[in-house]
RNA sequence: GGCGGGGUAGCUCAGAGGUAGAGCGCCGGACUCAUAAUCCGGUGGGCGCAGGUUCGAUUCCUGCCCCCGCAACCA
């Protein structure tokens, strides 16, 4: 049985359409997933909609459905979405599904019977415009006798009877657990964020509202329903069969949820804690990334800068999306994207670099050498250079993935590809041609290789072109895992080889002729 | 206020006590197998400011100026 690993991204919240932040934590995770998948892990991908709360009721209302409805009808986008993004999802989680609230109710039933949760009442300046609780220093009295928040908002004494989860006792337990698991948050800056505020201390955390029912009942007190986020939280247990035993049981704990930067503490003090309390194993890792910018401003409905994933693959086509979004951010940072941005990155290394390459190397074998893969004579240092580099690569790969660093695998590959196009260019087979077409061959055999290697690792991030790549190579579909990347598991000399056809083509920019520097789609 | 991370070539960034690096861009050359691609060479930086330690600092220390993150509920 192959080792497991599960992943997941964080489900999102559908207020609103799904947007390119959706789309750049999912991209990345099923990046992740498949490479898994490759290197022969028996690999879960969970992703889904976190459906209950305040907003979801307060949208559905405006719009006039009901929130169930409200929901359905959002998070049938976001599953759009995954699929327009290729995405190999093992599971599309909704918060609202009956599985979820079985799930809920048993955690919270184990955080009870822990003696961990326990009723008072909350007070305090409530801002129902921000959603927030604020303190008596932060709120001030105007003239107009009302009192305002930090935001400029109004606020007003409110007090609930809520439940409260006892995260005050889980200071030191969480601070043991970030000192012996130091991959635990990833990446370090975050770890060092979340450390600094669990020393700073833990309050403990209201889990239950009673202002509205759109959510999960408590079990016992109905008119209760859960706070937020631990329902949210909880969907990656539920997406194993939780509280059930069944055959993704085995799948807990996760191995790793990708979430943004913005959530991080919900991940990595609140659901180890409420973890640690209901006495079940702790995901092994969390790592944040960051956010994305449209060329350097934030981008918000107000600005009118909010791009919508639909229609950048409609642009861009969806590996060349992909392969920009993984390649140019360093995964964990914030980045930029414009259509400058994209065209030059995926212009120059798909299809100048990776394309070019396979092309002009798959174009002289079928000229020359029959169609065939061509049969390759004793190796020159210069050969042996390159083999060793693609051979390098699986390794460097794996260590970078295992860091989520997957910026670093496509710098690894394309430094291969530009070091064999040097070769190539050195070596000038088409010379060869004439003089020794014995080591024309070889040159040959030895580029069409790495290209093929190249290929392999290329599929989690462009998997319809790495597909199309290894088609032209004439790599049967059961010979593209990992392991094929063995050295005996090379080309075959000889074997029929199909015409080469361009893999990454060029994208020509119309944009720039018709519209000037304005650039990017709408 | 506090804690933390930064300010290095036009752009994005790497680096580290001993005469500054990469990719992209730009300029020139080569080649023609290839997707006007590729290869070679070059251009380009007082390494935020002011002090200090040192034979020597961009790299260590101090102060200052900017930027960004965290500081209990938006991917």
């Amino acid at each position: 049985m192959a080792e497991r690993y599960y992943l997941t991204t964080a489900i999102s919240y559908p207020n609103g359409r799904p947007h390119i932040g959706h789309a750049y934590e999912f991209i990345a995770t099923d990046a992740l997933a498949r490479f898994k998948r490759l290197d022969g892990y028996d690999v879960m991908f969970l992703t889904g909609t976190d459906e209950h709360g305040i907003k979801m009721l307060q949208t559905a209302r405006k719009e006039g459905v009901s929130p169930r409805d409200f929901a359905e009808r959002n998070s049938a986008e976001f599953k759009k979405m995954a699929a327009a993004l290729g995405g190999s999802n093992d599971d599309f989680i909704q918060t609202s599904e009956p599985r979820h609230y079985t799930a809920s109710q048993a955690i919270w039933t184990l955080m009870a019977d822990a003696g961990d949760i326990y009723k008072d009442s909350y007070s305090g300046w409530y801002s129902v415009r921000d959603e927030a609780y604020y303190g008596e220093d932060e709120v001030t009295l105007k003239e107009d006798g009302q009192r305002y928040g930090p935001q400029g908002t109004p606020v007003d004494w409110v007090e609930e009877e809520s439940y409260f989860f006892r995260l005050s006792a889980y200071q030191d337990r969480l601070l043991d657990l970030y000192e012996q698991n130091p991959d635990f948050i990833g990446p370090a800056e975050r770890r060092n964020e979340v450390v600094s505020f669990v020393k700073s201390g833990l309050r403990d955390l209201s889990v239950s509202r009673t202002t509205f029912d759109w959510g999960i009942p408590v079990p016992g007190d109905e008119k209760h329903v859960m706070y937020v986020w631990v329902d949210a939280l909880t969907n990656y247990l539920t997406a194993t069969g939780f509280p059930g035993e069944g055959e993704r049981s085995a799948f807990w704990p996760a191995d790793l949820h990708v979430i943004g930067k913005d959530i991080v503490r919900f991940h990595t003090v609140y659901w180890p804690a409420f973890l640690m309390s209901a006495g079940l194993p702790l995901p092994r890792r969390v790592f944040a990334h960051g956010f994305l910018f449209n060329r350097g401003e934030k981008m918000s409905k107000s600005v009118g800068n909010v791009i919508d994933p639909f229609a950048l693959i409609d642009v861009y086509g969806l590996d060349r999306l992909r392969y920009f979004l993984l390649r140019e951010v360093p995964f964990g940072q914030d980045g930029n994207y414009s259509h400058d941005a994209i065209v030059n990155r995926t212009n120059s290394e798909l299809a100048n670099d990776i394309g070019n390459l396979a092309q002009r190397s798959l174009s002289m074998i079928a000229k020359h050498c029959e169609a065939k893969v061509p049969t390759p004579g004793p190796y020159t240092s210069a050969d042996e250079a390159v083999l060793a580099q693609s051979h390098q690569l699986l390794v460097t790969a794996r260590e970078a993935i295992d860091r989520q660093e997957l910026h670093a695998v496509l710098a690894a590959i394309v430094a291969l590809v530009s070091a064999t196009n040097r070769y190539f260019a050195g070596e000038e087979p088409w010379a060869l041609r004439k003089t020794d077409p014995d080591r024309m061959a070889t040159v040959l055999y030895v580029t069409a290789e790495v290209v093929r290697r190249a290929a392999i690792l290329l599929q989690p991030f462009v998997p319809e072109s790495a597909a199309k790549l290894l088609d032209i190579l004439g790599v049967a579909g059961d010979r593209r895992t990992f392991s094929e990347l063995a050295p005996e598991r090379a080309l075959r000399p000889g074997s029929d080889l199909p015409p080469p056809q361009p893999v990454f083509p060029r994208f020509v920019d119309q944009l720039a002729e018709e519209d000037g520097a304005k650039g990017g789609p709408k």
